[in-house]
RNA sequence: GCCGCUGUAGCUCAGUGGUAGAGCGCACCCUUGGUAAGGGUGAGGUCACGGGUUCAAAUCCCAUCAGCGGCUCCA
């Protein structure tokens, strides 16, 4: 399959040079579901989408040639020079960094798979594939493999269009990447578009739309997520649900504002390092009448902004610091310790506005967050109790479908804070601590930050996009720059050590995987609306409210519907909003203080229940999280 | 932020220089129907926003805002 998509980049590599002649080729590996090529366009011809037709017969006139894909070697001196010769400039970078890769370490993998040669016999070998005969017919500097020739691609098509940069460095030449992809028959490429399209209906943000769990709203501004009221329901149950864990592992509750001063960031060392991604300071008017009259100048302004010299507060980036200064109140003894902070708090971030993707990277989000303030020998065991929390929840949602990255200290020792001691028992205690998670762990070196290890969870979206939920951190920083003390057992001052959790991570981040997880059928517990009460007609409304009314006073979320429809329609138009069961009553129903009930995913009525009975088998699904399931007396 | 694409009714979308369209939803009427769409009538749009070209712009051009796909970033 890598073959095939490899050898497909290089058939729509020439296809797009025939179309514009003046297109320059840089990279053009096999990816997951496809391939891509990354181009140089000349300024005066960018590629269009409306481009891709054209692109497409070519390369199916050169598919229909079956021509063969042939290698021949070149040296290096050679090779360069032939590459010199055709003025690629991004060709020649290949070939020299191929060759010195090579020379190096052969065995370090080099990162794009242009001009590799895998065959180590002959080390500065430069090979070349030309689709049909060399030196008559279109080539390419390339390591291979490939098809034995383009008859073989079976099915392909051209996806999409991105931008990307050359060595992926912002500040180099910017590049345009085709993405395309490619099967052995044509009946895999519809199967494969088919499941593209299923994974777009199951999108947070469609789905979000069209079960109305939250929106976002221009006039309110990018990335601000407005939960309705739907969404909220889910919000609040997992909120409540987490808290319920966090009061039994002994966290206590704290609510702190939104805002704070500039300096108390400054402290913390999230202003300067973060400025960027900070909205910009909110400044005191009094401050700003004072400039003004001094006479300062916009500009230097927008410098005392940038350099924080300003009077004034900012949205907090981050909640550590209100919680370090509730910690820091008062004194604390050892025997005190670990204090358990914990808040669902809300922070503001300026991301750059290409990065928003519905309520999965936003500008404004709430933490499932907690500081533990802790002794240094209480790390492990607090460690401990993070994860196994993490288990729990993530078990009861049926969330099993994440990894766990453990980021450790890298080779340079420079930029950590804190003893060598004291990172090598905090690092073997996020290593113990993840692996009891049962789930892959992977141990990644440099990827600690620079106050001390943590453990991350990620998680996959529906098109396949990786995101971080929540974090474990130690922090030995904090307590540093916020001079935190607590007395010990000799009579001393000592340093506690802070862990940061958030095991959600963020509320919007996390509800959005879940409507993906769920595909928007969430679990009784969690369902905006539980039942649905469907009168087979308008005689039956009466008995229909006397329905309502009994799972309202059982406190299940549940409402009627009295339109016009017939019952057909009311299954359909309930079916559709995914609600999990569905209580039809007609005079059948009344008669006998019974429901009919449909669940959901069942496609047919399950049949009648005592109305005691259903409430109470509601309640009890609801209570239990779905352990003990309504729909399961009936089988 | 960068490149490409997109923006038309509450939703999903058609319309590509000459009087603004469909389906769903909504309102009203008829239908009172037992498990995934009963029928009719009607309301609803500054065609994202601001400029320009043109006798004439939803349609062409430019800028702005927003969304999407990537890139870069991500405590």
């Amino acid at each position: 399959m890598l073959l095939l998509r490899h050898s497909c980049a290089h058939v729509m590599a020439e296809a797009i040079q025939r179309i514009v002649p003046g297109a320059q080729l840089v990279y053009g590996p096999p990816v997951d579901n496809g391939f891509y090529y990354d181009i140089a366009f000349p300024d005066d011809r960018p590629l269009k989408e409306g481009d891709f037709d054209a692109i497409e017969k070519e390369m199916a006139a050169i598919v229909g040639e079956d021509r063969p894909f042939t290698r021949y070697d070149m040296s290096a001196e050679e090779g360069l020079a032939k590459l010199n010769g055709e003025g690629s400039k991004y060709k020649v970078d290949n070939a020299k960094r191929a060759i010195e890769a090579r020379e190096e370490d052969s065995s370090e993998s080099y990162p794009t798979m242009e001009g590799t040669d895998s065959s180590e016999s002959r080390p500065t070998l430069l090979s070349f594939y030309a689709t049909g005969e060399p030196g008559t017919d279109w080539e390419d500097l390339c390591r291979g493999p490939h098809l034995p020739s383009t008859g073989r691609i079976g099915a392909f098509k051209i996806m999409s269009l991105a931008s990307s940069y050359w060595h992926g460095d912002e500040t180099s030449d910017r590049l345009t990447r085709v993405y395309g992809t490619a099967f052995f028959k044509p009946k895999q490429l519809e199967a494969h578009l088919a499941l593209l399209e299923e994974s777009k209906a199951r999108d947070h943000r469609v789905l979000g739309k069209k079960l109305r769990l939250f929106h976002i709203d221009e006039a309110v501004g990018q990335g601000l997520v407005l939960w309705t009221p739907a969404g909220s329901v889910i919000r609040k149950e997992l909120q409540d649900f987490i808290g319920e864990e966090l009061r039994k592992q002994g966290y206590m509750d704290v609510f702190t504002p939104h805002i704070g001063k500039l300096e108390l960031y400054k402290t913390s060392g999230h202003f300067p390092y973060y400025a960027q991604s900070q909205y910009a300071p909110i400044m005191e008017r009094d401050f700003l009448q004072g400039i003004a009259d001094e006479g300062c100048s916009c500009a230097e302004l927008a410098n005392m902004v940038a350099t924080g010299s300003v009077k004034g507060y900012l949205l907090k980036p981050m909640n550590c610091p209100h919680h370090i200064k509730i910690f820091d109140s008062q004194p604390h003894s050892y025997r005190d310790l670990p204090v358990r902070l914990s808040e669902f708090g809300t922070v503001y971030r300026w991301e750059q506005s290409g990065e928003l993707n519905g309520m999965i990277r936003v500008r404004c989000f709430t933490v499932d967050d907690a500081h533990l303030f802790c002794r240094e020998d209480q790390i492990a065991d607090e460690l401990k109790g993070c994860l196994s929390l993490v288990k729990f929840a993530f078990g009861t949602l049926g969330l099993n479908d994440f990894r766990v990255r453990v980021g450790l200290r890298g080779p340079d020792s420079d930029k950590y804070v804190g003893t060598s001691e004291n990172w090598d028992r905090a690092e073997k205690a996020c290593l113990d601590a993840a692996a009891q998670l049962g789930t892959p762990v992977s141990k990644e070196p440099g990827e600690a930050a620079f106050y001390g290890p943590k453990i991350d969870f990620i998680v996959k979206d529906v098109i396949g996009r990786e995101w971080q939920l929540g974090t474990v951190q130690v922090d030995y920083n904090l307590p540093e720059r916020f001079d935190l003390s607590y007395i010990g057992k000799d009579n001393k001052p000592h340093r506690p050590v802070m862990i940061h959790r958030a095991p959600f991570g963020s509320m919007e981040r996390f509800v959005a995987v879940l409507i993906e997880h769920f595909n928007g059928a969430f679990p009784l517990w969690l369902s905006p609306e539980q039942v649905r009460v469907l009168p087979i007609s308008d005689k039956s409304n009466d008995y229909a409210d006397d329905v309502v009314n009994r799972l309202k006073d059982a406190r299940v979320r549940t409402s009627v519907d009295t339109s016009g429809d017939r019952i057909q329609a009311k299954i359909r138009n309930a079916a559709e909003m995914k609600i999990p069961y569905l209580a039809v009553v007609g005079p059948r129903d009344a008669q006998a203080s019974k429901v009919s009930i449909r669940a959901r995913g069942i496609q047919k009525n399950l049949g009648q229940m005592d109305l005691d009975q259903f409430v109470a088998a509601i309640r009890s699904e609801i209570d239990t999280k779905g352990t003990e399931s309504v729909s399961a007396r009936f089988s």
